[in-house]
DNA sequence: TGTACATCAGTGAACGCGCGTTCACTGATGTAC
DNA sequence: TGTACATCAGTGAACGCGCGTTCACTGATGTAC
């Protein structure tokens, strides 16, 4: 067989998924030691040179790929949301319900999002504790990468047009407010096993008392 | 002279102190090291020993006593904010001006918490750096303290009724957002400088944002 | 198709250094009587 | 008021260990001609 695509290197690779593991359990990438690592990968720790010139770089490879395996499915996860609700207000309106298409978008959303966040924890501890972390490198990377979701955010709020006649920049302070608060929620939701299904509900009311703030200040100007 | 109440041993205080500034600068609780602790504090090595049993409980000790640090001055800033809006209301309204009451408050709180974030930034990168850390024990005791603040702030709401007729579990879930989110933008605010002032205004539009959600979701249920 | 050479990812041994921790000691302050 | 003892916060030397890093080597794969 010829060998496949293989962007990275085996035990590149090797490092990296140990690197995730000891950050996600136990470690900052600040303390995470170049031995310990190659201990965890089951590789001689001179392998390491082989591929990355300091721990710092193997810290930014890491956060490139986190951001490659979260963004694509957040983005098909409101995706997804948005196609469920129209099939419940399909739904809904024939028994008569009356909640609103915003709310319903929302709700899925976050169950989605919650799901997504239990299916990848690991990625999810790492960035949060590294966007607050030691290294301003990571920290500036990591900033950014958020900074595109809440783009990718903010553009499918407006695509189904949840908030009508908000302006761009604000969409995009809102989009990026939601984005940091449902990582920060992420974070407990994953260690406050016992309050999962109360931060689901609080990260639903958050965004929608959020949207209806501002569909609200969007007109008049006094609150 | 005879001494002065010092609840805190001259080392240990120098511990403490020492690495308060190399947790803020260059490290993590987990990557801190005895020795350069020690080397920092400007003492032996084995000193450590007398007043701690571990990095650990030297981390919690430091948590409480930022907590001491933040949490009055906190309650104070926002009993001002509201002392200065009283005096700003009457000022205002000989100008006819026509901002109301909760965005003022909003705006002087907002306005004070930054000025007290830029005198204590080391508090501030510390805790937010700590309660993302690598120690459970650490996270814990700041998931608590951040509670505790989130408490203050619901009482303050409730005292100064901006929120008229929201329930109390829902005042305290809005309290706990817009603490731990002001906490974040704290963190971009000490390190991104050229965005300071985008970044109060960030925060007094969120806050007002959800009060206006708040109060528009009281009554009706619908978005 | 075969041969020669280059590149690459990995190993293993060895280095010197700083680390956490222990032990025995000191001097100052507090307490009993 | 003085003396004896205990406690406490600090020092300095010494330990063994794991660390990051370097060097020389290996074997597999890719490339030139």
């Amino acid at each position: 067989m010829t060998r496949m695509e293989t962007p990275l290197a085996h035990g590149k690779r090797l490092l990296l998924d140990a690197a995730l593991r000891l950050m996600a359990r136990t470690h900052s990438l600040s303390s995470l030691g170049l031995r310990e690592l190659a201990r965890e990968a089951g590789l001689n720790p001179n392998t390491f040179y082989r591929h990355f010139a300091s721990i710092e770089e193997l810290g930014l490879v890491l956060i490139a790929r986190i951001g490659e395996q979260l963004r694509t499915p957040l983005r098909q996860l409101r995706r997804e949301a948005a196609q469920r609700t129209l099939e419940l207000e399909r739904t809904e309106q024939l028994l008569g319900a009356d909640l609103s298409r915003g709310r319903l978008v929302c709700r899925e959303t976050v169950q989605l999002f919650f799901d997504f966040v239990s299916r990848n924890p690991e990625s999810f501890i790492v960035g949060m504790r590294e966007l607050h972390g030691a290294s301003p490198v990571l920290r500036t990377a990591l900033r950014e990468l958020m900074a595109d979701f809440a783009r990718d955010m903010a553009e499918d709020i407006a695509e189904f047009g949840l908030v009508p006649g908000v302006d761009d920049d604000t969409l995009l302070r809102m989009a990026s407010t939601i984005t940091r608060h449902l990582f920060v929620l992420a974070q407990d939701y994953l260690e406050l096993l016992h309050r999962q299904v109360d931060i689901r509900a609080e990260a639903e009311e958050l965004i929608i008392t959020l949207l209806a703030g501002a569909l609200v200040l969007r007109q008049g100007d006094r609150l």
